[in-house]
DNA sequence: CGATCTGTTGAAGTGAGTCAATAGTGGTGG
DNA sequence: CCACCACTATTGACTCACTTCAACAGATCG
């Protein structure tokens, strides 16, 4: 059967995806992006490159400084499992940079990855007393853990807060429903397509390069995402590549040579 | 290619699911159902089956007033389009009784239905300025329309609403994660059998009998839920059969004659 | 520089889809 | 009340997109 997990991998903070010392032409991940320098904000969120892309974008600085006491920066190292299905939710997570993928198990191992997070998501449910689903760093990350009542005792207070999470809530529930979509209707070719695009999408709206796309996760992953086998994603990529739409710049970098046209594969025509 | 939609049909309130006559030995879904009955409530609001699983549950008296007053009650025939994906939002809706489904579709017309709706559920994204799906009646069912600006400013004013809201999304989110898992990793019978359990379940949470397990809608669009074509949902259902699993009482109705099977096949073994 | 992953490619198998015919089912009207 | 109609559901025969199994090729690293 397909999408089985494989022993836990524990690689290296380089191993995958876009390397700090990687950065030839663009800039890299890691560098600094603050998008206001308001010196009245408490460390660590005063020098969070992805406050403005977070729940925090919006808050005034006394309120940002009341969630700042709250925060418990960490770092994650690539592979490693932080959440675990089912587990106890004490913890709220913003994620301030890497990539994290969130799954779901069958008993026998079949795997579904319901999402890639990047710099500004959040992971968690504030009234849900356990997770509905794993977390695994796809590249080493860097979090703000917030211990989830004193979350939700700040959430009355701060309305704002509640309102950010509404709407990202909602956004990610059109997302799923895409998803939903995807998963359900579409061929191997539409859901490759459809991927690329997708992440182009995300990392353009983060303010980063959009056409060199970005995979920072493996084969295994991507085709756990879409619902195939790694070596369906390994063939469709191929063949997109013979179509003259892609062009593979390593195997972690896709050039969009046609967006178009991936565009109208991606849609179903 | 599977999943195409066939001409729109326009049935008759009775022609599927749970006729309104049809309740020989279970309450009818039509049954009164009013959880609690405060006479300070107005009308449309103090007769509303489903306010106890709307989000208007757990609001004061006088706050529901209040959302009484912007309350546009309306009844939709079965088969009726009432929303259509990129339409812009002027309403926000919670469905009082009936089955109504969401669903996207792709320029050829296949589609996906992203979810079954039942009485409390809401319709509609806050602060989404236009629809991110069609919504189509599966019965005949009675609605509150809200517009939305105006659903909007009373939110700021009533906490609760927000509250309710954020807690609805969270639940919708987690379960199409689930429904991620099944569509992106469960075999047809695995599918089936979380469908049957699904729906079952739904049915016990909204005090309604779950063993004979209603399903108001036809096999086309159980198949477009599950990622399937009505052909496999049909050989499916009687594979089930002949193992002694379930039993069908007509084609919209199924006993669940081994749940605790059921659920190993549903969880995948 | 061999060991170990991850990714690609090839050959063969299969679960679910497609196409097609048949059987129910309820609605209607004579 | 029954005969007919339109539609939905079921079943069968065949096909195919994607999986499975297997071999190989790159990359990374101790």
């Amino acid at each position: 059967m397909h999408g089985r997990v494989a022993a836990p991998t524990r690689m290296s903070a380089e191993a995958r995806g876009t390397p700090a010392g990687d950065s030839a032409a663009r800039p890299a991940f890691s560098e600094p992006r603050t998008c206001d320098a308001d010196p009245a904000v408490l460390e660590p969120c005063e020098s969070c490159h992805a406050r403005c892309h977070s729940v925090c974008a919006g808050l005034s600085v006394e309120e940002i400084n009341r969630l700042a006491l709250l925060t418990q920066p960490a770092t994650i190292g690539a592979g490693q499992t932080f959440i675990s299905e089912g587990e106890s939710a004490v913890h709220l997570i913003n994620l301030n940079s890497g990539c994290v993928k969130i799954f779901k198990l069958l008993p026998d191992g079949r795997r579904q990855i319901t999402g890639f997070l990047f710099q500004g998501d959040f992971l968690g449910i504030p009234f849900n007393e356990a997770y509905v689903y794993s977390a695994e760093a796809v590249t080493d990350v860097q979090v703000c853990r917030f211990p989830r009542r004193a979350f939700n005792a700040l959430m009355e207070e701060i309305p704002g807060l509640e309102k950010r999470l509404l709407t990202r809530a909602s956004n990610e529930l059109a997302q799923a429903q895409e998803q939903m979509l995807l998963l359900g209707r579409k061929t191997a070719r539409e859901k490759i397509a459809s991927f690329l695009l997708g992440l182009s999408e995300r990392a353009r709206r983060l303010g980063l390069p959009d056409d060199p796309v970005d995979l920072p996760m493996g084969r295994a992953d991507i085709a756990d995402y879409l619902g195939l086998t790694t070596e369906t994603v390994s063939r469709t990529l191929t063949q997109l590549k013979r179509d003259q739409l892609i062009r593979m710049e390593g195997t972690a970098h896709v050039r969009l040579l046609d967006r178009a046209e991936l565009i109208a594969i991606s849609d179903g025509e």
